[in-house]
RNA sequence: CGGGGCGUAGCGCAGUCUGGUAGCGCGCACGGUUCGGGACCGUGAGGUCGGAGGUUCAAAUCCUCUCGCCCCGACCA
């Protein structure tokens, strides 16, 4: 290993953004791969970004008058059947349970024993379990809305995996709600995605265009499937959290009936919303540089690190002690709601290799502080959303008076910086020329990064999102909500209502 | 399932073609010098070479079978 690297992670974003994801992935700390087959070990780091991530939407949930509650990780396989396109969408990546225990078999390993009548499924989403208890709960237009939320990992036997972004195992929370009308269903569907978009945005500094997906992209079962996109720094579109208007498919499905006023017996109208843990992943690929992972401080797992300098210092115990008095004045200190969270680093590391790990696991604020900072009663400041190298000096008082302001310094940086990003590569493009132009690197041996979001019309015509998916790799990530001006599909000529995006996705 | 590649120390790899005592870098432990930007020197611990069978005086290396993983494709709300 080089003495000096110019940089903490290689190879670069530009050389090559894919291994550059899973190098940062390591670098931070966050998880790494298990011995199971496309299943990751959240690691503590990561784990605790994932919980507040949990704890901020878990509020919201609550705000928005959502209840938690849990349900079988298990479900009979003759429920996923009860909905024909349901079955369709999610059969092939279903893991199945067919026997109950264990016996030693001829060779002296274990075999499989003990066949169930019925095999049962590892719950892939739980709309079905959900829906047959739901029947029960439901019985007169007195008990709806029903709004429930749970917290859950869920299993989807993907032919390929990538960290975070598409796992075997993955956890999430899935909303399922029941209401008395399409319009009120309607409502709560949007109501969620708007959640996201705020959560996304105001959170994890992740700006998204939120929109309906097209038929073709749709959750198998749905009326209607809306979706937050968030733009990586490889310009490729991520699928951020969805929110399902399932209209009275699973209600039927699984008969979830209700007395009206009037004394008729009712369908009732269903919705699904769920984000995972892919978020850390697209969190991940929105902030981190080249030096490693770059967290938003109002869901870093710890705001600051001190660093006590002691290796000069002709009485290492009263650096230590400054700065443990350090410490516990920033942790009486609020930011956003909640103590300012400090890391004491004290470990017996040389200090330029303890600087570059909370570098690489994207802590927003590192102080050095030392003897030539305590005799000055200062602390020496790094920020993650500045280079490495750019230090300065800052009064300790001053230091800890402005503290909740400079992490919300940072977090709006981090904000303005991906919406730019966003903005840059976002184009109206309103001819077939420009597209395949647009979405064609220069070098197709060694693809550069290139592309972005397109927003072309489009006429709905399923043939030709079809023919576009196969001969670019590009497809319709949404309709945006906020579009409506009508125009002219650039690939037939057709009538269109509104521009669509497009991109290349995760 | 089709095409390609790889299994050797915790991690990353060389050694295999041409059989002859198991190697390197990082990490880890200890000692010393260091320490405000990724330290250096020395010493040391750590391996059934994915598994089974075969050829041979001798197999990480050759042969047969097998298991697993990765990449490309198909697939993927």
């Amino acid at each position: 290993m080089p003495k000096k690297q110019p940089n903490a992670i290689s190879p670069t974003r530009a050389e090559n953004y894919p291994e550059w994801y899973q190098q940062v992935v390591r670098a931070s700390d966050l998880a790494e791969t298990s011995p199971v087959r496309g299943c990751m070990v959240i690691k503590p780091w990561g784990y605790a970004l994932w919980e507040n991530i949990q704890r901020v939407l878990d509020e919201r949930f609550k705000e928005t008058g959502h209840r938690n509650a849990y349900f079988p990780l298990f479900i009979p396989k003759s429920f996923l059947e009860k909905e024909a396109e349901h079955v369709e969408g999610f059969a092939k990546e279903c893991a199945v349970v067919t026997h109950h225990r264990l016996e030693a078999g001829p060779d002296g390993g274990l075999v499989p024993a003990g066949e169930l009548d019925e095999p049962l499924i590892v719950r892939p989403t739980s709309e079905t379990i959900i829906g047959a208890m739901f029947s029960k709960w439901v019985e007169s237009y007195r008990d709806l809305p029903l709004l429930i939320n749970q917290w859950a990992n869920v299993v989807r036997w993907e032919m390929r995996t990538r960290m975070f972004l598409r796992t075997t195992e993955f956890l999430w929370q899935e909303g399922h709600t029941v209401h008395a009308s399409e319009d009120e269903a309607q409502a709560e569907t949007r109501q969620m995605l708007e959640v996201y978009r705020d959560f996304a945005r105001d959170y994890m500094a992740m700006p998204v265009i939120p929109g309906e997906k097209s038929a073709a992209e749709r959750f198998p079962g749905a009326v209607a499937t809306f979706s937050i996109e968030a733009m990586m720094q490889d310009r490729k579109a991520l699928q951020a959290g969805t929110s399902h208007f399932l209209g009275q498919n699973f209600a039927k499905a699984s008969e979830i009936k209700f007395l009206t006023p009037e004394g008729t017996l009712q369908h009732a109208w269903t919705t699904s919303w769920g984000v995972s843990t892919r978020l850390l992943g697209g969190l991940l690929m929105t902030h981190s540089d080249d030096d490693g992972l770059v967290l938003p401080p109002r869901l870093a797992p710890a705001h600051i690190v001190i660093m006590p300098m002691t290796g000069r210092a002709e009485d290492p115990e009263a650096v230590l002690s400054y700065c443990r008095r350090l410490r516990d004045d920033l942790r009486n200190q609020q930011f956003d709601g909640r103590r300012v969270e400090v890391e004491l680093d004290e470990r017996d590391i040389r200090g330029g290799e303890k600087a570059w790990q909370w570098i690489k696991k994207g802590i927003p604020m590192r102080l050095e502080v030392g003897p030539r900072d305590m005799a000055d009663d200062s602390v020496f400041l790094g920020r993650r959303d500045r280079s490495p190298k750019d230090k300065v000096s800052v009064k300790r008082s001053d230091f800890v008076d402005t503290v909740a302001a400079t992490l919300s310094d940072i977090q709006a940086a981090l904000l303005a910086r991906a919406e730019a990003h966003l903005e840059k590569h976002t184009r109206p493009i309103d001819s077939e020329v420009d597209f395949r132009a647009f979405f064609t690197p220069d070098d197709p041996e060694h693809p550069e990064i290139h592309g972005g979001f397109a927003l072309s019309h489009w006429s709905g015509d399923p043939a030709v999102e079809a023919r576009i998916k196969q001969e670019l790799g590009v497809t319709i990530r949404c309709l945006p909500l906020d579009e409506h001006a009508p125009g002219q599909c650039p690939f037939t000529g057709d009538r269109s209502p509104q521009r669509v995006v497009w991109a290349k996705a995760y």
